[in-house]
DNA sequence: CGGCATCCGTGACGATACTG
DNA sequence: CAGTATCGTCACGGATGCCG
């Protein structure tokens, strides 16, 4: 179960890391943003996560009201793990650990694992206030799509749109990091041609003619 | 030692918790926020930490760059802890954290320690844009301090302010709360006499007149 | 095979005692 | 006052086994 141990103080941010401050808690609410997942998606997604301490952590974030566990529809009627909205509040406490972090991603050790869709996390604000629509992003780790203008606030997802996107962008991670990390501009790095911005909609005019 | 367990992730949010992950961290950070202080007043202020827990989260901090020791001018000659300017940058993070929490801040349990300046945090947002100045504010768990417009974005500080404020609010941890929450306005709360403004500066006059 | 539960070794944590 | 030393306990990471 979760933090038996409290911190036990009158405050809200210690109120929030008496239910967020166990191991792999914020990493795992991470993962869900880009969506629902399995049980073993989660476990190939964060290596180094025991199987006991993820069954665990699921719990106790379902009764702490930060997730919900579903039966998907047969065919593949497998669980998935999903966010309730309260979980999805947790956007900004990520990004604001996202934003700080930046100036510690330099070089990638040979340890490091990578997925794509965690590069969505820096590109929200980066595409903020660009207009509505869905971006489609290819790296060479992968793909994913970040919707923007969603009423619950910009949301995001591993691999393919479940729609058509209204642009797609191809760029490396190295670009990605640093938009991050500000040593990047957008509208530069598609000047500069490190993103190809293919689409015919406005969004992809808007990228293309800033 | 700090984290010797890295998450292994090239992920800017990872990178973040490889460092303030750990239990205790990131209350320490809240601490220095309201400006310098001495080990045994962390101790004090942090009820439940043990003392090699607490030395050893000051060491890592140290080395990851948050704080920084330094000795005091005598008299009074001890060492005190701070914030270094990458230490400040946590702001957003605690605040975004603050945020979420807020709604798991309700009743307060008899276990539950309190000090004042744990409510700066909540305030900065509802005072932010009223103008630049110092406001002192008194609670009955103590007083507190916050200076609005500062360059490196407003900070506060425990205890009375070191210079003359240029506006004072007295009212309870209960419309504290409440104003964290978002339950209650500011401008409200003043109109309902549930807070009380006293100065006669400009930033006094802001506050009792929007 | 996905979704855990069990067992075990190691290390982090919490409480107390003690020292410069 | 500012920590260090010691020790019991628990959480974590890794491996394995069970069960639908």
């Amino acid at each position: 179960m979760s933090p038996r141990r409290s911190y036990d103080q009158y405050c809200s941010a210690a109120r929030a890391l008496d239910v967020l401050g166990d191991r792999w808690t914020l990493l795992i609410v991470r993962e869900l943003l880009a969506g629902p997942r399995r049980y073993t998606d989660l476990h190939t997604d964060l290596p180094g996560v025991s199987t006991d301490v993820l069954a665990s952590r699921l719990k106790d974030m379902e009764r702490d009201g930060l997730t919900t566990r579903r039966r998907l529809p047969p065919p593949g009627a497998a669980y998935v793990y999903e966010l309730t909205g309260r979980g999805r509040e947790l956007l900004p406490v990520l990004q604001a650990l996202g934003e700080w972090g930046a100036a510690l991603l330099t070089e990638r050790r040979p340890t490091d694992a990578v997925r794509a869709h965690w590069f969505a996390l820096p590109l929200l604000r980066c595409l903020a206030g660009l207009g509505d629509g869905v971006v489609q992003v290819r790296l060479d780790e992968g793909e994913f799509y970040v919707r923007l203008g969603a009423q619950d606030g910009p949301v995001y997802g591993e691999g393919p749109a479940p729609e058509e996107p209204d642009a797609r962008l191809s760029l490396d991670a190295e670009s990605c990091t640093a938009l991050g990390r500000g040593d990047l501009m957008l509208l530069d790095a598609i000047r500069d041609g490190r993103i190809a911005v293919a689409g015919e909609g406005p969004l992809a005019k808007a990228l293309r003619e800033a």
